[in-house]
DNA sequence: ATACTTAAAAGAACTTGCCTTATTAATTTC
DNA sequence: GAAATTAATAAGGCAAGTTCTTTTAAGTAT
């Protein structure tokens, strides 16, 4: 039966002298990134090059700022000269991250090697993207300015989920106005420079892997607290993103069958109970309103509505942790969003799950864990992900469909 | 935060030009796999290398009788001199699958193209990894005697849950006795090919796309029915596997709370539902015994307790599908395992499911197909799982085991 | 029929990256 | 202080892929 397919068959590109040379670059930074100062010859064994080839590299980063000499190993391991140890130069670039929610755009700036240089949250009014992919542009432009060095890239991180593939970047089709707008093309048209679009979920997860606890592992979930409740997947080190660009689009999964009814047609999803969404409800139940200010300032004890609503989104998020360590069997599982960390530690404290392929005895990393949290998570995330497109080594895909020139003549 | 991890974090190998040679007549020899018969100008093309690279590529290949010329293009696309095509050689190589059960084993011989050139199904008496392990030893040396070629390699499929890592092969820790012993390491030092380990659900994935769909598409599911139930997982082409090896056990998710208990001591498990293991229950509680040869001519209609596992199977199968739609956002979801396939289209037919973000209306693969079944499912998947290892482009990581494309001679 | 255009294949010289080998320098150990 | 060990440097070689040119083969137009 042959079939189809919605989206072309992406194959791997041919390697010539200039992209192994790119990509022993990126295998060298990728590894100074995650282990911290390191001597030629340990990253020689590690990159399996030879010491010379790693020196013409180091050579070639430094040229280009973006590693420095960190000095001589100072505590000896044995006999013979002190290698000299190498590390990211933080100073060398930076990355620009923009959260760009319905009421908010949240802006970072961050160096190479994760160090918050930036912030501010401002209010957008009411715009399509005629106006605002403008108004990105000529605040970039400022920072650029502000800011001395290099700027990588630009990460922008919108509502999902995407029409088409999330990678390189198309518009979401949730912010009204915004479907089927190449809003990374028109940014990296308008900037020059590289831009990646991901939904506040991935833009976590690679967040994690950049500038959390990617130095020890390559194989997680995060679940974010959005308005709605995502999930980010990393395998191997790299984002999961599925066919369409959508993975991880779990707020509607239908944990508590027969519960509350939804708005999509089903009952009992995820999101009624575990997002901001559902406090927002119970607090207006309650005759309150949660403001984006009063967020990062939630106390898990004392408020009573708080404290329930906490309990129902563990009791309803175990099934989904659950599932997710069976069908992934990750390290761990990173619970991470706009929340103060005191109420995801809360959340965390009150999970209950059952047996697994997780549940071995000699795990060394607890089953769900804390990441980033509060308000920046997003925007801090969406300035990751120009740098790990810049400086993680990768299988180069190429689009299949587009080039197979079979009957085309202009 | 500092966290231990469990595993040591994987690091991508630097390329020199033998790397970089050895990949790019991966990428080729991966084309005209999903491909078919192409031309070196179209190769070049997508591979984006040169021509001249391609010819060099192509030369090498023609030598190693991994691919033939399969003629010139007749059909003429417009002027100039029509190309030379190539394809596989079908008749280069070939792999060995086995499917080692508790009481069986299914032998599978097959060449380049995916041609079954033998099978076989040995009954086993009780024994464990120190009479088994010479017993394959010797099977795989007959085999290779009776064919002509080279043998690529051995890919066996053993229950899971795996120890450590599925992917270089270490002994599964449901067989009694094999807990602790490096199988493929074995074998491999046995027969003198690289020999892949894998559970049912990841060789099924893997066989579908090499053998099956993968030609059209890579990303997608695969739902495996062996004794209990299974995932494999295709993202990009390349198996997920989870930190420990052992992502895709799906059996034990809760998908009906407070349903039927389980062994594991939760109840509603998906496997106490749709796995081979209820059927037996069912018919045993009609006083029937299914035997493995009964399995093949399994009557979706006519027998009434089969039809009502059928319908039991579908109606809890329905919200995994649901979840993994939601997790994944995969091209499709395939059925597959050792079940006619009359029965896998039943069970397809009778699943319902809510709204995901697979439910587009624009899609052109149907959201759950049909993908091998049968006895031979298993032994098929198995054996597709070296020419995986040896014709896939990869991103090399630092642990992997070196697999060329070599293979030996007899 | 003949000449022109287009496209593929083949060959020679070039470029570029990593590898090999030899040499020098800086420590620790005995 | 000499031997052992490891690091850094420099020069020459190798083997990919690239570039440039020529040859071959088919269509198209006059």
């Amino acid at each position: 039966m042959v079939m189809p397919a919605d989206t072309p068959r992406r194959t791997a590109r041919g390697k010539n002298p200039n992209r192994s040379r790119e990509h022993n670059r990126r295998v060298v930074l990728d590894l100074l990134r995650s282990q911290g100062r390191t001597g030629r010859r340990e990253l020689a064994e590690l990159t399996q090059l030879t010491p010379q080839a790693v020196t013409n590299i180091i050579d070639d980063l430094i040229a280009a700022d973006l590693i420095v000499i960190a000095g001589r190993r100072r505590i000896a391991r044995g006999r013979g000269q002190p290698p000299h140890e190498y590390e990211i130069n933080p100073a060398g670039a930076f990355t620009i991250g923009i959260e760009l929610a319905v009421t908010r755009m949240v802006t970072t700036v961050v160096d190479l090697a994760g160090e918050l240089l930036h912030r501010d949250v401002t209010a957008i009014a009411e715009g399509g993207p005629a106006t605002l992919l403008p108004a990105i542009g000529t605040r970039v432009a400022q920072l650029r300015a502000d800011h001395p060095g290099r700027l990588m890239g630009l990460g922008l991180v919108m509502p999902g989920p995407f029409e088409i593939e999330g990678f390189s970047g198309v518009g979401p089709t949730t912010l009204p106005g915004w479907a089927g707008i190449d809003v990374a093309a028109d940014l990296r048209d308008r900037l020059g420079v590289p831009v990646v679009v991901e939904n506040d979920a991935n833009a976590a997860a690679v967040g994690e892997t950049l500038l959390g606890v990617g130095k020890e592992m390559t194989d997680f979930c995060v679940v974010y607290f959005g308005t709605g409740i995502g999930l980010g997947l990393i395998s191997e080190g790299r984002p999961v993103r599925g066919a369409f660009g959508n993975a991880g689009e779990i707020g509607h999964i239908v944990v508590t069958p027969g519960g509350r009814p939804c708005p999509c047609g089903q009952h009992g999803c995820l999101e009624r109970y575990a997002s901001l969404h559902s406090l927002r409800e119970r607090l207006a139940d309650d005759g309150r309103v949660l403001s984006v200010d009063d967020l990062d300032t939630l106390a898990p004890e004392g408020d009573p509505v708080v404290a329930a609503w906490l309990e129902d989104a563990a009791a309803h998020l175990s099934p989904m942790i659950s599932i997710l360590e069976n069908v992934f069997d990750p390290q761990t599982i990173i619970l991470s969003g706009g929340l103060p960390p005191a109420c995801l530690d809360a959340i965390i404290a009150r999970l209950s799950f059952g047996p697994s392929v997780a549940r071995r005895s000699d795990r060394m990393v607890p089953p769900v864990i804390r990441g980033q949290s509060g308000l920046l998570t997003a925007a801090l995330g969406a300035a990751a992900l120009p740098l790990h497109e810049a400086i993680t080594p990768r299988l180069d895909l190429s689009d299949l469909q587009e080039t197979t020139l079979k009957g085309s003549a202009p």
